[in-house]
DNA sequence: CCAACTTTGTGCAAGCGTTCACAAGCGGTA
DNA sequence: TACCGCTTGTGAACGCTTGCACAAAGTTGG
């Protein structure tokens, strides 16, 4: 445990090659660093196909939502690749942020639970297109079984543990009802997935060495309910209170 | 500016009936509490159903996969509806969570796109069963106009601004192709609609009054991809250093 | 070659959010 | 009633994230 962090240990104290390396520097990004990585990397890519070679951090900001100096402070956590006085070369950053993201490598992904949801992502273009190939798919209908969905044949989800060893998965997506989905998780932990895109609304037990995120679609809407809430309320109290926005009094 | 925040100011000072009122409070509470409390929320929905009348913070951190001390604080956020001693009764939990999530009006929601994921969200059961009817679908293909989707016809989105202002829509969810997304955004947005979820993947501009919430599955994809990267390194590295998982050091 | 201008990379301080730790409060029991 | 054990609610410390502001470093033009 004491040897994991630290600047003192390991990699720094040899001599030759990388003096920090690729692995040092992922450690140390933090997680809502990474998450910002991703949009730039699709901002980027957009810029590539219009033939933009060379960006500054404050366009690049304005084009991800995102203060230039949070932006800069980002492209730091990764390494000094932009030139001062012109800004990043376009192509250099993305393959950089490529390589930050682990996406040099292709990320086989199965999705368990073939409803609406699960024909949405099974023939979901931006998923391959993006390197993670749909590699498998499994439902608990026995009727669907076999029956191609996005041109990949349905597995029956008692096959979740051999198809995904097999296939290499590497990432699980859980698009089931909730009843199944920690059964199903499960499985695929078994099979060795060690990252997991959960849909179901439940929160998913697993063991520490598993990566777990969830999309949870009521979960979002109430976040929006609130603020429609809280907008109503505002308007309404502020102005009972004879105090409106920004505290400036209104007269009876 | 100034007058915004503070126990002096406005609604304390007056003495007369709620001292403190849910206004007040729903202002202070930090975003990330709120969607905990939307979590914790489903929770105690699943307790009730269970016929549990009684939890303690303990135990309900333990079914929303939090910290217990997080939980009592994310709580008091809202008031303090505990007993010491014994807990939190369930569902008065469950109504104060409601009132502050605003869940205690019907929130319309419209759909716009309805191509595969469009779909699935038109037939997504949990929308409407947790007080977000969809009242309104939208996509560019005239063949879909009319059609009906999860037992709603399908609008031209060039009657957006119309059908949405007369059906009161509150919440927006945008499910086209990222070309689409920003047109159709403000479209919505002059039709009043003040509550936005993004599922193109693109940064929305937006007035300031306007919230949006995304949801990007490429970007998941690429976190988890991330993780995946950076644990295949740091097992590599490890040991190629001499010094294993949690510091164990193997010898040559 | 120098000066002016542009943009990056980062030290630092402020702001949030999380976690700890414990006093306060309640129910049960003798 | 007085005590005991349990659980809440919260002040305070800590750590992560953000935003500012500026030195460092590069380019361009003369």
């Amino acid at each position: 445990m004491a040897a994991q962090r630290g600047e003192g240990d390991g990699v720094v104290t040899r001599p030759g090659e990388a003096p920090v390396d690729v692995r040092e520097r992922a450690r140390a990004i933090p997680e809502a660093a990474v998450a910002r990585l991703a949009v730039y990397l699709r901002v980027l890519s957009g810029m590539v196909e219009q033939g933009v070679t060379t960006i500054s951090s404050e366009e690049l900001a304005g084009a991800a939502g995102v203060n230039s100096a949070k932006l800069r402070k980002d492209l730091s956590y990764i390494g000094s690749y932009g030139t001062r006085g012109v800004g990043y070369d376009v192509e250099v950053l993305v393959s950089h942020i490529e390589r930050i993201l682990g996406l040099t490598r292709k990320h086989s992904v199965a999705v368990v639970g073939i409803g609406n949801l699960g024909h949405a992502l099974a023939n979901y273009g931006g998923f391959p297109s993006r390197g993670f190939p749909v590699a498998a798919l499994f439902d608990i209908d026995p009727d669907l079984t076999g029956v191609p969905v996005g041109g990949i044949p349905v597995n029956h989800i008692d096959d979740i543990t051999t198809v995904c060893a097999e296939r290499e998965v590497s990432i699980g997506v859980i698009a089931t009802p909730p009843q199944a989905a920690q059964a199903v998780c499960d499985r695929l932990v078994s099979a060795g997935v060690q990252c997991i895109l959960n849909f179901a609304p439940v929160v998913l037990q697993v063991p520490d060495y598993v990566e777990v995120r969830k999309v949870d679609l009521a979960v979002e809407m109430q976040i929006l309910s609130f603020h429609v809430a809280r907008r109503a309320d505002e308007a309404a109290g502020d102005v009972v209170n004879g105090i409106g926005v920004d505290g400036v009094v209104i007269r009876p």
